[in-house]
DNA sequence: CAGAATGTTCGACACTGTTGTACAAAAGGA
DNA sequence: TCCTTTTGTACAACAGTGTCGAACATTCTG
């Protein structure tokens, strides 16, 4: 069987152009592919031709929409199935409420929750969505996602980081502590911890979160949650194609 | 500017499968392409090397997982948020309960809802799963969209239709009436009616619908619901990439 | 089991894709 | 602002890759 050259070279830029999260100098696609920048150029312009990516005003190159993000609805789905678990052994042992998102351009979707019983309790309905510099389960994603800090920072309490400096380091140290807190940075009187799903290959899919009001959440209790989060094991995608 | 052909023509067989719902021959693509078919099957099984495509015990092609469903995350949710007054305004209308639901697999999934006012309503919660052969958003896919008859059919009730080749008709019949029904064949004492919903290129990305208990829907309602959901302006898709 | 249709392999030629260089257009520094 | 550096596109020419045609396998159909 022949391997069609060209081809495999488009197909690994779409790749290339896919894994990485921002757009991509046609230089560095060139090194990466191993080939001279006029061949790559040619290369793109005919991805960009096909519809399969796009070229912005600084001549940089992004996968197109039809690409499908990274994951597809039934990933999706997949990943709610298997998380389900974990989300109702969470509230058995915190009593409160615990959710998960997956990432939608510069939004967290909510696509699962379990509730907690006790009458005062945090509620984010499924299919609701919120901004991810603010909320433990965005910063999950910033963190350990390929998430990229949005372009506008809007207030929401007074402990809502909007400086971008300032929430680069956050993410920072949310990688090092390997989970991501809300400390009231959305709404008042709500912290949050929240951890990465990954996929079968490794990807981020998900984040997965425990939500609950300051009044019980005191500084301890919320390392112990993230502590606990962060040990929940999550049953591997068992993989049947 | 050199537009590589065979680049080009591999991207289009990607666009070929991804199109079609079902896998597809060689021959068939070759035909398309306007090739001969050892050219078709060396592009074909490039595709396959790097992880783009596959092949089937048949022989036949079909596009791989990461090619990503025909629709993306952002784009659900987009058709979940321009669908938003559509589901209001079916519920000021009627009273009953208006759902959204995207297809995964062979099930719908309910990505909105509007509740219904009365103390009497039906409730899918949002992020539920439901099959496609009893329920009047799942037909909607299998007559207005690229869904496939499952390959088991469940009994949910006694009015459930397990028979593939009396769905098929039902399929047809739901396809001319421009509007697909459930009459309690998922669950008893309920009723609904759906309608497509198309992206901008016109392919099925949703199924809205109405569904209310039996008791307050004769027949005669049903059919007024079923030309309401049709005749229910949904604004479109605003294009800004 | 024979015949038809579909898919894969093979060799060879021609045209496509790659290369290297040259030019154009931004970006960065003084 | 200018000059320098870096990045992207255009061009011509050769080599090598992709396409063709036919032969060989394989699976479907009656």
């Amino acid at each position: 069987m022949r391997v069609l050259q060209s081809l495999s070279r488009g197909l690994r830029t779409l790749d290339l152009l896919r894994e990485a999260g921002e757009p991509l100098r046609l230089t560095h696609i060139a090194d990466e592919l191993g080939v001279r920048k006029s061949n790559a150029s040619h290369i793109l312009k005919t991805l960009v031709a096909a519809g399969w990516a796009t070229q912005d005003s600084t001549r940089r190159y992004a996968p197109a929409a039809r690409c499908g993000g990274r994951h597809t609805l039934s990933d999706v789905v997949a990943c709610k199935e298997r998380c389900r678990p974990a989300l109702e052994s969470l509230v058995a042992a915190t009593g409160e409420c615990a959710h998960l998102a997956v990432l939608v351009e510069h939004r967290v979707w909510y696509v699962d929750k379990v509730e907690s019983t006790l009458p005062l309790k945090v509620d984010h309905p499924i299919g609701a969505l919120s901004p991810l510099h603010c909320t433990a389960l965005g910063k999950a994603f910033l963190a350990f996602g390929k998430a990229a800090i949005p372009p506008v920072l809007s207030r929401y309490t007074d402990r809502t980081i909007v400086e971008r400096h300032l929430l680069a380091r956050d993410v920072a140290a949310t990688r090092a502590r390997g989970f991501a807190i809300d400390n009231e940075e959305f709404a008042e009187g709500i912290r949050c911890v929240a951890r990465p799903v990954y996929d079968i290959r490794g990807d981020m899919i998900a984040a997965l979160g425990i939500s609950g009001p300051s009044v019980r959440i005191d500084d301890k209790r919320l390392e112990e949650f993230g502590a606990l989060v962060r040990a929940t094991v999550i049953v591997p995608e068992d993989h049947a194609p």
